[in-house]
DNA sequence: ATTATTTAGGATGTGTATATCCTAAATAAG
DNA sequence: CTTATTTAGGATATACACATCCTAAATAAT
C-alpha cells in the first residue's frame, strides 16, 4: 500500500468529518461507528493530527473534533506525511528489491513502477479531503458533490440506526485466522 | 513490493545459479555467500522450489542445487508463484485501502494503480531468470549478454576473495534501529 | 563402519506494524 | 464539590513477515 493502515484509517475518519458542517466537533466514538475504524485507532491517531494541526480538539461533555481547515485545503499527502513520518514509502525503494536499480540500470520492473509512482504522488498532492468525502459518500450539496453517491453511503459509513448506543462498537475486525 | 522478501531473496539466488553452466550443482552456502542472500533463508526457501519442480536437489559432499530448467524458461511469475502462494498480492487490493474502490467507484488513485498494476504483472510474466541473471551480473556470453554488466557484478553478488571461507558470512543485515 | 558434508524439515526467535487498554486531565452540568 | 463525559498519553498486547537454529537424513570418501 502507499501509506500506512493508520493513515488509511485517518483518511476514512477525516473523510467523514468532512461531511460535517465547518466547525463542528464530532466525538471519536461517533467517527469510529459511522466509518468502522477501531475507536482506540482513532484516539490515537487524532492526537498526531491535533498536534499536526490539521485538528483542534476540545475534551469534556459536548467535546470532540473538527478540522482546522476546510476539507478542499486538506490534501491526502498532508495527512500521510503527519502520519506516516518516520515510515519509509514503497514508493521510494525499488520495486524488486535490487540496490543497484535506477535510471543507469533499471530492473524490468522499473519503468512501469517509476510511471506509476509519478501518478501516485501527483494524486496525493492534488486530492484533498473534500474529493474523498465526495468520493466516499454524502457531502453536502456543493459544486462536486453528485446525488447518487448517497446511495453508497450506507455501505461504506456502515450507519447504525441507534443514535447513541454506548460503547457498542459494530465495525469488523476483518482477521483472516481462525 | 509486488512480492515478498522471500521472493525477493530468492530471485536474486536463482539468478546467480543462472550465471552458471546448466545441469551444474550450487552449494546453498556459495550462493548466499555470492549474493548476501542469508544462508538460512535460501536453505527453507529452496526447500519449496524443489517442491515446486523449479530445482533439483541432491544432499551429500558435492550436493547442492541446479535448476531444472533453462534460466530462459522460469519466469519470475512462478518464482512469485511457488513461494508467494498464500500471502494476497498488494496488487490485489485498492492502493487507498477503500473496499468500494473499482472501475464503478474508483478512489483518485485507481487509474494510475491499474495501469501500473497491468505493466507490473505482463513483466513478471514476460521476465525469465535469463533476464534477470542479464540484468543483474554476469552471464555467460550469450545473445543477451552484455560485456559492461559484468563490472557491476562486485556490487550486487559481493564477492568475496577467499573461495570457501567456512561459515563466515558477509551479508548485511541492513537494520535501522541502533 | 566411520566421518565429513550437504540438503530436509521442524521448531523457534525477532522485529515491526497494527491494535487495544488503562489512567490522567480537562470540561460541563447538577 | 461531585459526577459524567470526552480527549491525552503512556503502556501493553497481538499478528505476521522475516530470520535463525538444530537435529535428522542422505551421500561420498576413507
Amino acid at each position: 500500500m502507499v501509506y500506512s493502515k493508520t493513515t488509511e484509517y485517518a483518511i476514512r475518519a477525516l473523510a467523514f468529518m468532512a461531511t460535517s458542517p465547518e466547525g463542528t466537533l464530532v466525538r471519536a466514538h461517533e467517527i469510529s461507528q459511522k466509518t468502522s475504524v477501531p475507536y482506540a485507532y482513532i484516539a490515537k491517531t487524532f492526537q498526531v493530527l491535533v498536534g499536526m494541526e490539521i485538528l483542534e480538539s476540545r475534551r469534556g461533555p459536548d467535546g470532540g473534533f473538527s478540522l482546522r481547515r476546510k476539507p478542499s485545503e486538506i490534501r491526502l499527502i498532508d495527512i500521510m506525511k503527519a502520519l506516516d513520518d518516520t515510515r519509509q514509502s514503497p514508493l521510494s525503494k525499488c520495486v524488486m528489491g535490487l540496490e543497484i536499480c535506477g535510471e543507469a540500470n533499471p530492473c524490468p520492473l522499473h519503468s512501469a513502477w517509476a510511471a506509476a509512482k509519478k501518478r501516485i504522488m501527483e494524486q496525493l498532492e492534488k486530492n484533498t479531503l473534500l474529493d474523498m468525502a465526495d468520493l466516499i459518500g454524502k457531502f453536502p450539496a456543493g459544486p462536486k458533490s453528485r446525488q447518487f453517491l448517497s446511495r453508497r453511503m450506507r455501505n461504506i459509513f456502515k450507519y447504525d440506526a441507534s443514535p447513541k448506543s454506548k460503547e457498542k462498537q459494530i465495525w469488523k475486525p476483518g482477521r483472516t485466522k481462525g
